[in-house]
DNA sequence: GAGGGATTTTGACACTGTCAAGATTGCGCG
DNA sequence: CGCGCAATCTTGACAGTGTCAAAATCCCTC
């Protein structure tokens, strides 16, 4: 099944997924052509077409595996919750942007999410993961000594538009740099930290 | 001077730069392509160029328009600096960054960014902004009882990471929409300030 | 008035996403 | 076993994109 003679490939979808990443790696966004992406699979230009409705399906498609990857990043050990570990947290968080940049571009770019046409199955996706850190914050409360009167979901609104920000600058190169990652997430994480202990 | 007669237009680069801004804020990214604003200015495809090199300076010079008009949205007046006043700050940024969303998507986006052929106007024009907040956080320092030992950088990209997330995520339409913005912006300046006040 | 530099146009090229029609194949049902 | 159908892939085509080169047109200065 490796060596398919000429015709059919035999997991074209599959194949078109892992090029297109690693195109999107490689070459950049503007590098992701769908001729391209069909000539380095070594199919013609419209094979694609018959996996993926039209490019912005196959997008969603590489988006949704990145959250795939994501899940586990955003789980925190509610278990002697500490400042060092919302510091991890953020470190977590960052380190999976910066390392899979073509995956979280689509995940949470506005190429997809402004385009009108993303796929149901990627919004659930993504609406599930920030129900979950919502959760979690809301534990946090139950589990801790932690401020009752703090309303989780702003809270969780801000901190991960603050992780967001983070990585959409390092990625862009616009203010921050990998080279100080270290203390700026120090620095969230205690922002994080410290709003939880406001009594 | 108003209505030229055809060959010349007499003010172009002007005209180009309104309507590209216009195109873009009425059909979006997609909407803006060479052709269309050169059609838009009721001109021929190519007499764009003879004022911009190509596409990418052209958006430059939107994003520069775009940061004159940013100026003193970052201005915070010092003087009985308060958690009031940090709220409406976060305020006034979002509701520029929302109202003016072309404008901001080219200041702060990747297309120009990783392009790597961004003008270096714009480059100077984006940095002097985030000097300037920088310089700011220290004002406080010194004027205000404020915690000598924070990081004024680290708090500077820390907290305009969270300030940009949040446009971002509003803008993109993720997780944020604008209707809860008054408390979202609470919620963020009561973090600000509380990191200011730290011992 | 003539010339020159700025400005605009027309023509062309390579590239893009995507549709329609045909070619080729594998699979299920008889 | 074989036949037909549906899935898969290809070729051809079209409109649209950014941008270059050469030609046309204009305005301004001497």
């Amino acid at each position: 099944m490796a060596e398919k003679s000429t015709y059919h490939h035999g997991d074209l979808r599959r194949t078109l997924l892992d090029q297109a990443a690693g195109l999107l790696r490689e070459e950049g966004e503007k590098g992701l052509s769908m001729r391209a992406l069909a000539a380095r699979a070594g199919v013609s230009r419209t094979a694609p077409y018959h996996h993926f409705a039209d490019k912005q399906q196959l997008l969603c498609a590489i988006a949704e595996e990145g959250f795939r990857r994501f899940v586990g990043v955003l789980r925190i050990e509610s278990a002697a919750l500490s400042e060092q570990r919302l510091q991890q947290f953020v470190r977590n968080y960052l380190e999976f942007a910066v390392n899979n940049a073509e995956y979280y571009d689509l995940m949470f770019g506005s190429q997809l999410w402004k385009s009108g046409h993303i796929s149901s199955a990627l919004q659930d996706e993504a609406h599930s993961s920030f129900r979950f850190y919502v959760a979690q914050v809301r534990a946090w409360q139950d589990q801790q000594r932690i401020s009752p009167t703090l309303d989780a979901l702003r809270y969780a609104q801000v901190t991960w538009s603050t992780l967001h920000g983070m990585c959409r600058l390092l990625i862009d190169g616009i203010y921050l740099d990998t080279a100080t990652m270290g203390p700026m997430c120090d620095q969230a994480g205690s922002m994080f930290w410290r709003e939880l202990q406001v009594p």
